[in-house]
RNA sequence: GGAGACGUCGCAUAGUCCGGUCGAGUGCACCACCCUGCUAAGGUGGAGUCCCCGUAAGGGGACCGCGGGUUCAAAUCCCGCCGUCUCCGCCA
């Protein structure tokens, strides 16, 4: 949630970025007026319980012949007390929902509008040609024995693989690669948990807008998450943190699961959108006045697994319209997908300045002593959609694929993939 | 799966049976000052988190795993949930 400061003395700053999103700036008054409501809901209970605590303690010293009377007034205040902390718990509850439907405060020079509306940052790399037809990364991916559709489908249903032989280890390799960087860099490696409880799903934003995209288990009511971001979040929630020392980097490693439920025939060829992949994935809580120099810092370590791959690719800003409601700004890294003809996304990086953390209660405290929110950020660092840019652009006319020289000690040295007689 | 124990202010604990004098004692750690002169001890004081009112000083409220209930009043009684530990069984 937003800070509830802002929103009282900044109002305008907060309506500027619900139209910058194209939301409602409705919400920023409706939102005010249930703080005004909440306070004075608050104020009403807190006096009248100051009273019952004032007399109760008259009650209990009273000798035994006067306690009787004295219970039957209390009675009374009682009644009134539990009435006002009813109604300042339904004040409480209206308010938080009222402050939780506005997004985070866009960053300044964040573009406004929607998915169109993004700013290009830079293109970087030669776009790949080729003096033969070049093949798809499914085709490459059958030819190389690597991708299995089919049998995915057999198993598990629609938007289901199998990553075999040096599918599999291409995939192993790109993490591996990203893990190696991400520790250089100075991250804790983190294996977490994939199965999370409703409040941390809910503290992540996940169930707000996009609630349909996440797998839920009835039966132990656990989430599925779709990114390891869900775990790294919560991994300090209703905690204070220690950022003396400068920002947390963790690398989450883990598999994602997602139901696209808004994208049937989109992407329906091969892995770009599939139900299940694995992903690496940089999170950093740091100090507020850190988050956007932080925010260069993840997209350049991005950039440098982009780079090093060998792949040609840009950056956006994302609009404001596209973020989602954590996001205070996104930039996403799109690698060119030469059979699409098309940049498709790689990787994401979102600063969430202190939206997130306020939701999951994560401080620190600073130099005066006090404890204020942290700010999160989280960006992409390996997943198994590279595969599809990593194919594509480096194929060779006898369906072989180059490896990329970076890429090769993370498979065990492997210089070309060779297409398999079956 | 069965049986049981436990969850208190950084850590360790007291308090819970017999509800008010307990937002809560003690030890350790911590901070400031004093004393002393040495790799330590002693003394005094301070210190939690969140919210509301207030320019401030200050005042008020909430918090004893979480959420309900009983009561004039709950750390303390009742119910549910979560978590930790022990034993038995079962399966790796």
């Amino acid at each position: 949630m937003i800070d509830p400061v802002l929103l009282r003395e900044s109002p305008d700053v907060v309506k500027r970025s619900q139209e910058a999103r194209g939301e409602s700036p409705d919400l920023v008054d409706a939102a005010l007026e249930a703080d005004a409501a909440r306070r004075a809901a608050i104020s009403a209970f807190e006096s009248l319980r100051a009273e019952q605590n004032a007399f109760g303690k008259t009650v209990a010293k009273a000798p035994k012949e006067e306690k009787a009377a004295l219970v039957a007034q209390a009675q009374e205040l009682a009644a009134q007390v539990k009435a006002a902390n009813a109604s300042s718990g339904e004040a409480d509850e209206r308010f938080t929902a009222a402050i939780g439907a506005i997004g985070n405060v866009v960053v300044d020079g964040v573009p406004a509008g929607g998915e169109d509306d993004f700013v290009l940052l830079r293109e970087v790399g030669e776009r790949p040609t080729f003096d033969f037809e070049p093949r798809d990364h499914l085709e490459i991916g059958e030819l190389l024995d690597a991708i299995d559709m089919a049998r995915g489908a057999k198993v598990s249903g629609a938007r289901f693989h199998f990553l075999k032989g040096v599918g599999a280890r291409l995939e192993l390799g790109i993490m591996n690669m990203g893990l190696a960087r991400a520790i250089d860099a100075g991250f804790t490696p983190l294996i977490t948990p994939t199965l999370v409880r409703p409040e941390i799903m809910q503290g992540t934003g996940f169930l707000g807008a996009h609630a349909e995209e996440v797998y839920h288990l009835p039966a132990d009511d656990l989430y599925l998450t779709g990114t390891s971001e869900v775990a790294l979040a919560g991994y300090h929630a209703d905690e204070i943190i220690d950022l003396s020392a400068g920002p947390l980097r963790y690398a989450g490693w883990s598999t994602c699961y997602r139901r696209e439920a808004g994208s049937h025939g989109k992407d329906t060829r091969g892995i770009i959108r599939v139900h299940q992949f694995d992903k690496l994935e940089m999170f950093s809580y740091v100090d507020p006045v850190d988050a956007e120099a932080e925010h260069e810092r993840l997209l350049a370590w991005q950039e440098g697994m982009l780079q090093d791959l060998g792949l040609s690719y840009r950056v956006i800003d994302v609009a404001a319209g596209d973020l989602g409601s954590s996001a205070a700004r996104k930039f996403d890294v799109e690698a060119w997908v030469p059979t699409q003809g098309a940049y498709r996304e790689l990787t994401s990086t979102s600063n969430c300045t202190t939206y997130q953390a306020r939701r999951l209660d994560i401080r620190h405290r600073t130099e005066s002593g006090r404890t204020a929110p942290v700010a999160t950020l989280n960006g992409t660092l390996a997943t198994t959609r590279w595969i599809v840019a990593i194919l594509e652009t480096h194929q060779q006319a006898d369906g072989s694929v180059v490896v990329p020289e970076a890429l090769r000690p993370y498979v065990g040295g492997l210089e070309v993939l060779e297409p398999v007689a079956k």
